[in-house]
DNA sequence: CAAAAACGAGAGCACCGCTCTTGCATTGGA
DNA sequence: TCCAATGCAAGAGCGGTGCTCTCGTTTTTG
């Protein structure tokens, strides 16, 4: 019948998401590399080798880990989006670099999964990149949405980075100038400097209110792209400007 | 007799330093967590009990490793420093930047060692700060003496961080203001989000070109702890002015 | 010169990822 | 409806790991 075959199907739909929920348990108690297939097993009740007919290997668990927390990561960051969506870019910007932030302190040990150095020998599968793209198409959208709007202060490139900053934004976002661009792209990994060095222990003795230090980074990764401070006058002046 | 001490202790040394140089050829070769006691052991040709008498754990390898790691990465940077030391402090803070990018890429696994994700349950020993400081020391004084001798140009806090960025001033550079030593910091965070996510794989299908990529990213957080673009005109303008 | 410390070697423990074989349950086609 | 094919859990086993302990031997020290 139909469900006898979905019997089946259920089960091991079941029993996989059961083994990821337990893997994902040991992953953020213990890290990464504390994660075994035969701990992950004897906590569900099975042998070890049982284990294998849903996840070929350690590292295929470990790729499935990293999608979720990639989707995991990115919800977070559209959820936060939403929530000031109506509001200005700069609010949009800070509310998803903040949001980023917050889950990576949340998720110490999934950021780490993948932001952190990769499992040696392990490269990212092509099916982790929709998820793993979804902050960044979010700033894209920020700054497209203000470039479309009022426009964006943008930053003279060097000759030697034209061609490739033209090649980014073709790959990127045909709509802006390439400068924005090479500004976003910059920013985007800037921002994750900031909150690896946070979570990986760098600011220990150097920074102590993370919190304030972080916005007010931010603050100014979005004048490098282009959303600028409104003046005290409410006159829009350019990023930086003294 | 006095050499016979100095027998047993110059064993010592060279047994100690021929594990390290061996665990280091694994490292570079496999990364930090295939390098295996017992294969350092091996081809060293002593059994792996032995190496317990000079380190007393993994962990204590590592960490030496570690500390090898940011002294070799310090010298690189602080090598290609001195060789522009009569140079303006943005040649200067340029030369520092790309010779740690360029002692990244050369030295993927011990740089994912000291700033990818930590070993799980590792914190780093107190005595790693000394060899984890020298690439910041060496900002700071670019930027202490471009402060002294033309003053650089300054962002101001928001309220909520003055007081600890008055903190951080105090610890890292009493001498300067602390607009510029929060500037410093971040962009010190910043400069390590653009090497990882280059050596991480992040810039894979994004950024194709990336010496030149990095460079111009390089000179905006130059602007951005205040060492100003001499403008066309050769007056000296805010960063990043319009 | 004797006591103490350092050292190398070996056996062994508990764990790991992964493979292979065996037997049972479910499933889908004749 | 029955049967062959498939899916699955279980167990044994291989080669590897970090680490501990013991036991002689050598070197250093008082």
């Amino acid at each position: 019948m139909s469900t006898a075959r979905g019997a089946r199907a259920r089960a091991r739909i079941e029993v996989t998401a059961a083994i990821k929920d337990e893997a994902r348990r040991q992953l953020a108690a213990e890290g990464a590399a504390k994660l075994s297939l035969r701990a992950v097993a004897r906590e569900l009740g099975m042998v070890s080798s049982a284990l294998y007919r849903y996840f070929p290997s350690r590292d295929d668990l470990l790729t499935a880990l990293i999608i979720d927390a990639y989707d995991s990561l990115g919800g977070a960051a559209e959820s936060a989006h939403a929530e000031v969506a109506a509001a200005g870019p700069r609010e949009r910007w800070n509310a998803v670099c903040v949001a980023a932030r917050r889950w990576a302190l949340d998720h110490p040990h999934e950021y780490a999964l993948i932001y952190g150095s990769p499992v040696p020998g392990y490269v990212a599968p092509q099916e982790t990149v929709p998820s793993a793209s979804r902050v960044g198409l979010l700033l894209i959208g920020v700054v497209r949405d203000a470039y479309r709007d009022k426009g964006v202060a943008r930053t003279p490139l060097p000759a030697g980075l034209k061609t490739e900053a033209r090649r980014m934004a073709a790959d990127l976002a045909p709509d802006l100038p390439p400068e924005v661009v090479v500004a976003l792209v910059a920013s985007w990994a800037q921002l994750y400097g900031l909150i690896g060095f946070e979570l990986f222990g760098q600011f220990n003795r150097v920074v102590e209110d993370r919190e304030p230090f972080f916005r007010h980074a931010v603050e100014r990764l979005a004048h490098d792209v282009g959303l600028v401070y409104p003046e005290p006058d409410g006159t829009p002046g350019g990023p930086h400007s003294a």
